[in-house]
DNA sequence: CGCTTAGTTGAGAACTCTCAAATGACGTGG
DNA sequence: CCACGTCATTTGAGAGTTCTCAACTAAGCG
């Protein structure tokens, strides 16, 4: 597999024809942090049984839209999706990211029907893992029960840190977040944890943290007149990781 | 099992002596939504063998707390708990409120640790899982994982919702959110919907959605000038749904 | 090269917060 | 049973943060 320049990933993905990629889980660049995480060899191969690997969206194209059946969750292999839901008003409301390696799907299981639309921010792929068949494997693979649940589990824990982000934290502090929280979860999937070419909007960052997005933008400019990150665009550059974890309100004992 | 009168249940379960109510699942009065949801008798039989049946807390008493390891999930069997976290600059932050029938300790998941603290609001008791326990169980009873899962996939549905609440929703509609909320799981377990004796202080709601805890009284005030509520104390009656409704944001088509 | 979308910046308005004080509920001990 | 202290709630006034509206600039794409 071509050694894609981290740097440039991230927008970049495009470029890498997905079908020269790995096609199986055991191959996969990703499979220390994704869903077969602690299998071993041969489970591996199980899984990839059950597994579509690498379809692909352009930019914009839907992977699944609210109150669509729930049927499989899915693996970005490469690219970025956005999840969001509408508001009783209409207005859409982002609700999430997802970058390579993260599971998106879980808000179909409770009613085996989506309640989040996702949509790809840039070509990106995934591979599709059928729900109903995860479940029987689980049955089989006490690792694999056990993982998926820690999966979801680490979902609701990054929620509930989510909800304390939003009921008290600035529009500074949580601008900080975002881009410490972006910065390591890029870091998670060997891209650089400095230099981040952000896939999304002005306007879906407001969303995301409850910001509009003149705040959002004005709050990157004072982060970059404070010396913190550099903005050219949608490239930011993390240029002192003390302060912004400080005002992020991470612990850096 | 005594029929205690639904309209002074929630606060005072504590009168309900426990040892004199159930001691087991299958005859548990909320075994149609708690865990047991969806097995069939021999099932909760087995499900009764590792379910460590009533212990019982005093107001202001932990469950656990942030940091302690985690080894079950419980059961609220009556009266009602909050789940918090201590902000990075040491303020209490309220992240969840837990009624009978519902499951606390989910945040222990995916760490082995627990990232809240869980604090009963008035005298309770609750039924402890050994989690390692329940998924050997699940292993066995597929409707049980099936059911587990399910049941955290709702808690991070509940959590994207809450995400929309708090990132675009006014004071009052989040506080009518609230309260419809509740109202709907006090109807859940056979509580009055209409009149809600609320177990928690203006200051917890208020760190729970958001808000100050003046903001949180001059709103229940605002929504009683306009008809919609009876305010007394914590002592709240939902006059009027629909206009509450709308305001909260629910589809009442 | 022009159109459309995205991002920046300014000014005033709106909402919610903080600080402060007063009232009310509750539990304890005299 | 009452007095007291504590905690919870209400209410007011002013301050701050963020939003909305609007105009302008920059970037991407045909």
């Amino acid at each position: 597999m071509p050694n894609v320049n981290p740097r440039l990933t991230l927008l970049k993905t495009h470029n890498v024809n997905p079908r020269h990629t790995v096609i199986t889980c055991s191959d996969c660049r990703l499979n220390k942090f994704c869903l077969p995480i602690a299998l071993n060899e041969s489970k591996i191969k199980q899984l990839d049984e059950i597994v579509e690997h690498n379809s692909s969206y352009k930019k914009g194209d839907h992977l699944y839209k609210k109150n669509d059946n729930f049927k499989s969750v899915y693996a970005v292999h490469s690219g970025s999706f956005k999840s969001y839901t509408l508001s009783y008003n209409g207005n859409e409301q982002v609700n999430g990211f997802f970058l390579p390696g993260e599971i998106i799907g879980l808000d179909g299981i409770a009613n085996g029907m989506h309640v989040n639309a996702i949509q790809a921010l840039e070509h990106a792929s995934v591979c599709e893992i059928p729900f109903s068949k995860l479940e029987s494997l689980s049955l089989q693979i006490p690792n694999l029960q056990h993982h998926f649940l820690a999966l979801m589990g680490k979902e609701i824990t990054n929620d509930k840190e989510f909800h304390n982000l939003l009921s008290s934290y600035t529009a500074e502090e949580r601008t900080a977040h975002f881009l410490i929280n972006l910065s390591s979860r890029c870091e998670r999937v060997s891209l650089s944890p400095f230099r981040l070419l952000l896939p999304m909007t002005r306007g879906d960052i407001g969303e995301y943290l409850g910001l509009s997005l003149e705040t959002t933008s004005r709050i990157f400019g004072k982060l970059h007149r404070k010396g913190l990150i550099a903005v050219n665009n949608r490239e930011i550059e993390l240029l002192q990781m003390e302060p912004l974890l400080k005002i992020a309100g991470c612990e850096t004992e």
